[in-house]
Formats: C-alpha cells, sequence, structure tokens
DNA sequence: ATATTACACTGTACAGTGTAGTTTAATTAT
DNA sequence: ATAATTAAACTACACTGTACAGTGTAATAT
C-alpha cells in the first residue's frame, strides 16, 4: 500500500516574508543591527513576532536574507559593451553612474550604509558576501581591453587602470555620498566630468 | 574667618585613566560599540568595572573620550609646506602619505574601522566629530595654489582639484584597507605610483 | 488546515549603583 | 631619614532595572 497522504496546497506567504522582510530593511537602516530589536521589527512589519520568527529562524537568518536580498537586486544591473563609435568619456560616465546606482536611492544607500558599518567591523563575513557577487570591475576590464585593442587607450596593466577609476569614483562619490546621506550628491556632475576626464588624462591616447 | 580646609595633593590616576581607554580601544575595536560590554573593558584594561566607572560617568562618555583622544593624535601631523625645487610626484606622495597613516597601524586602523563604522550610522555625530578637526585638505588647497603660482600645476577650481586628490587616495588605498585588515596595503606601491602619476597627467603643466 | 495573532513567559546580558574593605601614596610625627 | 597617619583610589561583589532573543500556547482569521 502506498503510503498515501492528504496533501492540501499551501497558502501563498511570500507577501507576509516581503513585508516582513521591508520592516526589517527600514528598522536595521535607522538603528544598525544590534540596536535593532525583533520586536521593534515585527511593529514596523505590522505583523506580529511570533509570525517573523516563522518566517525567519532568528534575527541573524532574517539578516542574512535582507543582504541576500539587497545582493539579488544589485546582480540585475546589464553590463556595458564597448562602442567605437561612441565616445570614451560618455561610456565611462556610464560606468559611473553604474556605482551610483547602489547609492542614489535613499533604502539602496541606507542599505549600503548599513552593510559599510557591518562589513568594515567582520571582515571576514564581508568577504564571504562579496564572494558570492560578480564584481562590476569584470566587466569594465573587459571594455579597458576593447578600448586599447581600439587604439583609444593605452595602459600598461589593466588591473591598475580598473583600480584608478574605481578608486576615483567610490573615493570622490561613493563613500562621501554615505557619509552625508547623499547630500553631497548634489554637486555630483561636475565631480563626475572631472573625473572621467582625469582618467581621460591618463589613459587616453594623444 | 576663612573657611580654611586642609586639601590634600590628589593622586596622579593619569595612568589608569590610560590603561582604561587602551582597555576600551581594544573592546572596540574587537566587536563594535554596542556589542562592548563595560565588564569586558574592565577585564582587558585589568581593572575593576567600578573604577572605570569612577573615570567616566557612562559608556557614551568613555566612547567620546577615545574618539577625542585619536582626533588629537591626529591632529598632530605636521603641515607639509611646497617645494619648489622638489618634484611634484615627490611631494604628492606625501601628501598621500600623510593619509595613511591613519591606517598603517593596527590600531590606528582599527579604530578608523571603528569610527567608520559609527559614522555612518549617525550621520549627525559624524558631522559634529568632524567639524572639530581641520580636515587635511585645506592644507592640500594652499599646496595646491603655490604650485599653480609657480607655474607647475593648472587648474580651474582648486577645490575639486583636491578632491580629486583625495578622491584618488582614499578610493583606490584607505579604504580598501579597511576593508582588508590592511591586507591590501603589501601593494600600496604600484597604485600610489600610478596614482600621483594619474594626478600629474590632469593638472600637470606641459 | 494553515497562517497569523496576542500574550505570557524564560533566560540572559548588560548599564549602572552601593558598599564595605583594601591598597597606595602624600602628609605628618618621630 | 623613617615610621605612623590618613585620605584618595581602587577592588570585590552583590544588586537593580531593563531590554531583548527566542518559545509555547490557545484563540482567531483565511
Amino acid at each position: 500500500m502506498t503510503n498515501q497522504v492528504k496533501t492540501r496546497k499551501k497558502r501563498d506567504t511570500h507577501e507576509k516574508r516581503q513585508v516582513i522582510l521591508e520592516g526589517a530593511v527600514k528598522v536595521f537602516i535607522e538603528s544598525g543591527y544590534d540596536v535593532s530589536s525583533m520586536d521593534k521589527i515585527a511593529e514596523v512589519a505590522g505583523v506580529s513576532k511570533r509570525t517573523v520568527y516563522n518566517h525567519f529562524q532568528s534575527k541573524e537568518n532574517l539578516f542574512q536574507a535582507v543582504v541576500n536580498d539587497f545582493l539579488k537586486q544589485r546582480d540585475q544591473q546589464k553590463p556595458i559593451e564597448y562602442s567605437k563609435t561612441r565616445s570614451l568619456e560618455e561610456q565611462l560616465k556610464e560606468f559611473a553612474e553604474a556605482e551610483l546606482y547602489l547609492i542614489d536611492d535613499p533604502i539602496r544607500r541606507g542599505l549600503s550604509k548599513f552593510l559599510t558599518s557591518v562589513f568594515v567591523m567582520d571582515i571576514e563575513f564581508g568577504k564571504k558576501v562579496r564572494g558570492q557577487v560578480k564584481s562590476p570591475h569584470e566587466s569594465f576590464i573587459n571594455w579597458l581591453n576593447s578600448a586599447q585593442a581600439d587604439g583609444k587607450l593605452q595602459f600598461q596593466s589593466v588591473q591598475l587602470a580598473a583600480q584608478i577609476f574605481y578608486g576615483l569614483v567610490e573615493g570622490c562619490l561613493t563613500y562621501n555620498a554615505l557619509f552625508s546621506d547623499g547630500a553631497s550628491l548634489k554637486f555630483k556632475e561636475p565631480i563626475l566630468t572631472e573625473l572621467v576626464s582625469t582618467f581621460v588624462s591618463r589613459y587616453g591616447v594623444e
């Protein structure tokens, strides 16, 4: 005899899960991991604490889910292909703008801040998470190689050139935005232009 | 009649205070503000918890003292003067190295990490603290103006040029060191050279 | 039948205090 | 100079109150 078990279609709990995640994001962003209590998260999500624990085993677990969600979003950016016809400046600016995607919206910027505070104090965890994500540098390195093959750029080491570019973007824009909660982005245009122009001064051919 | 009170010279408690501060630094660096307990700090400092509270009113207070100590140290760097005879590259490298002072020693780097985690989650506090400290940019801006007056550099906006330089240094070196706990500093030399060279490509005359 | 809620409850960790006794060092007496 | 005196600094330890992670359960909503 087969072990026939009456099974019933489970209800869709996706919505509640999402509500909890959004609440968790709000609270984590507001106060950081340690200060955020599960009671507060439940309250902000508009859900009983027990329901939070029915969806997520533990606070650690909920945090991981928040991180994974964020990384999934981040990975959905489409790569930028090298174009022979468009100007270098225009294309470089696109790479820079793509990097700013993480900080130009209050929630994504909040998460970036929050994760910065976590990663900087837990190097191992930060390394682990960064290992799960494909770095935007890869795509840029391909672009740089194409530009060199096309005779528009000239460099000794692609790695070094890529580090200079992302250093410029992050150092001049990303981190300032994180520490000013986005206020510095009001003046981003001149910096963006200057930074691209600096890169081209160094590596552009004539 | 004067209210003559037999007063006794107070004992020097500077040493204990210092021991407590050092213990607090160790513990804060290790775990961040919220996770660090006053019991743990007392234990690491080798001092009774009551003594900690005899020196510092509260945990918040102790934290402030740690921050002030760190800022005092940071302020003691001597300014770099413009020289007509030394090469631009050499002098720029000195500015970059001065910036790396904050992260080239494990304890200072630990404190930089710790403060980054605090400031990024409490913008107002970060602003307040940064307002108390004279920025190294000021000194660099003077240098840039001297170099322009000397006909060696050429730029539209000093502010922008300074932002590019510190963006390069922080983006390429400082933050990577923070997130890798200094591991990235092993390869700092080529980056330092490249970054200075990039800056000179953009703003150098001929 | 499954998901959710309200609510009470456990255990733990921790900031901060109170106190009584001990150590240390500046002052005073020898 | 040396020893006794004394107040300041320190320690051990018990204690208060609070906040919070996580659980158990019975009732309710879907």
